[in-house]
DNA sequence: GAACCATTTTGTTGGACCAAGATTCGTAAT
DNA sequence: ATTACGAATCTTGGTCCAACAAAATGGTTC
C-alpha cells in the first residue's frame, strides 16, 4: 500500500507542496478500505514524507531528515558519563565553533530573545521547568545559524541535555550562577565580542561539566 | 496514543524482545478503538521501536539506525539546495573545527588507517562504491575524536551525505580529484600540520559544495 | 512422531458518525 | 445592482464498530 502511493506520487511527479488525493479518492483508486490506507499514510508521515492536516488532506513534505533523528529522541536511557562528555563535547564544538557565524548573522531580534529567555529562568521555576528554559536558550542561539540539520541535532541531544542540565544543576542555583552566565554570554553577542562570548559560553559549559563529574563522584 | 504507549513500555520498564500486549488489551488499557491502537502500532513501526508478527503479536525492538538508512532509500526524492548546504555546513563545522582535537588525539595507526581507504578510492570502483569509500574516509577521519554522539549523528546522516557525495561527483572523477584531496588531507594530518589539514579539508567540502550548486544550475 | 484441527492474534474490509475547516449560497445593507 | 456578512452545507480527516480472512501457535489424535 505504501508502496502503492509512493509510486502514485513518483508517477504523477508530485513534488514538496503538492497535494495528495483525498483519502476516500485513493481508497476507490487502490480498492482499499479507507482503515488500510490510513495505516500507510501513518507510515508515510512517520516517515516525514507527507503532512497531513485535518479538513485539508495530506500535503507532500520531506521532512526525512528531522524524523531520522526523531527516532533517537526515544531515549530514556540513563545518561553515562562517556555520553555526557561526548554530548558536552559536541555542544561546545557547535555552540563554541560557530562564534564566527553567530557573530555574522545575528540581529538584535536575536539578543531580545535570548534575553527574554534568559529572564524566565531568574523566575525560578522548579527545575524540570529552568531545565527547559535552559534548553531553550541554547536552542535559539544556535538557530541563529539558520541550518537546519545543526537543530535537528539539537533536537535529537534534548532529552540527553536536559537530564545534563537536571544532573549537573541539582545544587546550583540556575536563578543566579546559570542565569548569570548566560547574561554573560549574551552580554558579549550585543557587544559583537567574539572572543568573549566564546570565553564564556565556553567556561559555561565547562562549568555544567564539572557539577556533573562531581555528581558522579558522588554517586559511585 | 504513541506517547501512551511509548509510556507504557518505559513504565513497565520493558526492553528490546520482549513482548507488548496484544492490540486488544491496548484497547481496553487505553479506551481506543483497535484502529486508533493499530494507527500508533504502524507509526513505532515504522520508527522501528517495534516489529510485529501475525498471532505473535508486537515485541520491542530496536532497529532504529535501519529505519534511518529506509527513510532515504525513497529516493525519488532528492536532496533539497538547503538540506545539502545545511549538511556540508555542519561536516564543515564538524571536521574542520574539531582539528585541534584530531592533532591531539591522532595515531599512526589512524592515518595508516585513512590512507589505506582512500587506496580504495583510486581503485575506481562505480559511483556508489565510491561514494560508500567516500564516506568511509571522512567516518574514520571523525572517529578519531573518540566522540560517540558524533559517531551516532555521522550515522544517521549516512544516507544525506551518500546521496550529497554521488551527486557532486557524477562529472569529477574519484579517482583522481577526490582522491587527491583526501591524500592532502592525510599528508597534512601525518605532517601533525593543523593549519594546512584544515585548509585542505575546508577546501575539498567547498568543491563538493561548487559541484552540487552546478548540478542544481544545470537541472534547472 | 506426524498429520490435523482449534484457537489466538494480526490483517483487512466496509460501514458509520463526529468535529471542524472550506465552500456555497441566501439575505440584508448600502 | 453590488457588496458584505452570516448561516447552511459540503468536505475531510479522526475515531469507532463489527465482522471475516490469514497466519502461526499449540494441543490432539492417530
Amino acid at each position: 500500500m505504501v508502496g502503492q502511493i509512493r509510486d502514485l506520487i513518483a508517477e504523477k511527479g508530485l513534488t514538496v507542496g503538492d497535494g495528495l488525493p483525498t483519502e476516500r479518492d485513493l481508497c476507490t483508486q487502490f480498492n482499499a478500505s479507507r482503515n488500510t490506507v490510513r495505516e500507510a499514510m501513518r507510515i508515510l508521515k512517520a516517515y516525514g514524507l507527507v503532512e497531513v492536516r485535518p479538513k485539508i488532506g495530506a500535503t507532500i513534505a520531506d521532512n526525512r531528515l528531522a524524523r531520522a533523528f526523531d527516532l533517537f529522541s526515544f531515549n530514556t536511557m540513563e545518561v553515562s558519563r562517556k555520553t555526557f562528555s561526548d554530548v558536552q563535547a559536541f555542544r561546545d564544538l557547535l555552540e563554541v565553533g560557530s562564534a564566527e557565524q553567530i557573530m555574522d548573522r545575528i540581529t538584535d531580534r536575536d539578543i531580545a530573545d535570548l534575553y527574554a529567555l534568559n529572564g524566565k529562568l531568574a523566575e525560578g521555576a522548579d527545575i524540570h521547568v529552568a531545565s527547559e528554559v535552559d534548553y531553550d536558550f541554547h536552542y535559539r542561539l544556535i538557530s541563529i545559524l539558520g541550518n537546519d540539520a545543526i537543530l535537528d541535532v539539537y533536537k535529537v541531544m534534548k532529552p540527553v541535555i536536559l537530564r545534563i542540565m537536571q544532573k549537573g544543576k541539582t545544587r546550583r542555583s540556575y536563578k543566579t550562577e546559570t542565569f548569570a552566565e548566560h547574561q554573560g554570554v549574551i552580554d558579549a553577542l550585543a557587544a559583537r565580542d567574539r572572543l568573549a562570548f566564546q570565553y564564556r559560553l565556553r567556561a559555561h559549559l565547562m562549568i555544567g561539566f564539572k557539577n556533573f563529574s562531581d555528581e558522579m563522584e558522588g554517586a559511585a
